[in-house]
DNA sequence: GGCGGGACTTGACCGGCGTCAATGTCGGAA
DNA sequence: TTCCGACATTGACGCCGGTCAAGTCCCGCC
């Protein structure tokens, strides 16, 4: 089963992170003591934390609201690489300039961390650089994991893998698998799995009409679990 | 201009690493003078070096030969993450599983290093680590790229964007960028790009005939890279 | 040289998804 | 409460690229 691996465990919990395919955000424990001490940032929505291509000056933490990570192309086409939300980490990769932006989704609060100070860290303790390619390592799986939906699935096996994916999440969180709630806008959603709006709406519409989903404001309810894996595996066509 | 680092350098190059996307091909030249010391194993073309979801045993570095990395769907489709040529890195990554399969695309040969060694390595050499790190920004970069290729450009930018990616591969090779070998089939390429091989045989077809490429066995001429550069970024219909 | 098989190319067809456009829904501001 | 703007849904239509089916090329092998 492929599976989308969105889910993004908070820095409270002890369970292994899988976090959304981001270009970053992933929880490293080892930060959160010296996270506490370092500025916290407040953003508005769609108010910008970096842009691609400048320089990295911080590394964040997600302390409220959520993010977009996103890569434009020169006409406008948008590519979200990931969502990342409490907990995580937001600009992370060893290279000297962002490979992506982030965009609040919503009103957020992060905190900051110096590049430069990860990197003093790194010298102190030898250990987190381990723990960075092990971060590193989970972000590209999840990233492969997208590449896979996107180039090899069709629409309706898209979505179904993003609802399960954000199922897992809840469930790993330790709240009902079934009430889903979608934090971004359908626009973040095709542009993450490689479609349109108009398509992930008619989707979401064709799946509540085969009984499968039921569409609220703000959330989305499972109502056949195991149908939706069939569409989400090709085995159920809508 | 997106370009899909594919280009990968070999080991006894000291420029910076811009491998192909893969999921673990890196060069990280700290293993050069302990991999030496290691057993090689020989492989036929089309010989598998490991399986999506093994036990990772060792970690490869590729000496002669290439190799298709590649995830599978339960019905067959596949999507190819990366192509990994002499001196990359194969296996690489934190997970105690491999994470996508890797097949010789003709014979091959590696040298082995077992994955409980590079932990030992790590805590006696603090760096590595990072270096490790940095390795897995890079392909996570090169995925995202890839990403961004498959999720939002028509097939002509795709296969356009992957012979920059070749040529420019070259020059970082030091050898002329316009006659680009293709060690890969048009399969594989397919199920890189996510497309068909028939999509990517039409599409070369239409950039011979629009006097952009020439076609020959076994590689390809790059007769205007400005008009490619064009096709690309979508300014340039065939 | 002839043969066989895999890789590649080309053509005809068509269906899924993008595009364009109109309408519906909801939440916040006045 | 009404208005407004952003987001979401729905419909009509067309095209890009997938599918199916023939070839064609090429290289190794007999």
């Amino acid at each position: 089963m492929l599976m989308i691996h969105q889910a993004a465990h908070s820095i409270e919990q002890s369970t292994l992170p899988a976090a959304y395919p981001t270009a970053g955000a992933r929880p490293v424990d080892v930060f959160a003591d010296r996270l506490c001490r370092t500025p916290v940032k407040a953003l508005d929505a769609h108010e910008q934390l970096f842009r691609d291509g400048e320089d990295k000056a911080n590394v964040y933490q997600v302390l409220e609201g959520a993010f977009v990570l996103y890569r434009l192309l020169p006409n406008g086409r948008r590519q979200v690489t990931g969502f990342a939300v409490k907990g995580d980490m937001v600009g992370l990769g060893a290279g000297k300039r962002h490979h992506c932006s982030a965009e609040a989704s919503s009103a957020a609060k992060v905190r900051m961390l110096p590049a430069i100070a990860l990197h003093r860290m790194a010298d102190e303790d030898p250990h987190l650089g381990m723990r960075l390619y092990d971060a590193m390592s989970q972000e590209l799986a999840a990233t492969q994991d997208l590449l896979m939906a996107v180039g090899r699935l069709n629409a309706a096996e898209r979505v179904a893998t993003f609802l399960m994916g954000l199922s897992e999440r809840n469930a790993r969180a330790l709240r009902p698998t079934d009430r889903i709630e979608l934090p971004m806008t359908r626009c973040d959603i095709a542009d993450f799995l490689g479609l349109t709006t108009e398509t992930v709406s008619r989707t979401l519409t064709k799946l509540a009409n085969n009984g499968i989903i039921s569409r609220h404001s703000g959330h989305i309810r499972i109502l056949d679990a195991g149908a939706l894996e069939d569409v989400a595996a090709g085995d159920h066509t809508l």
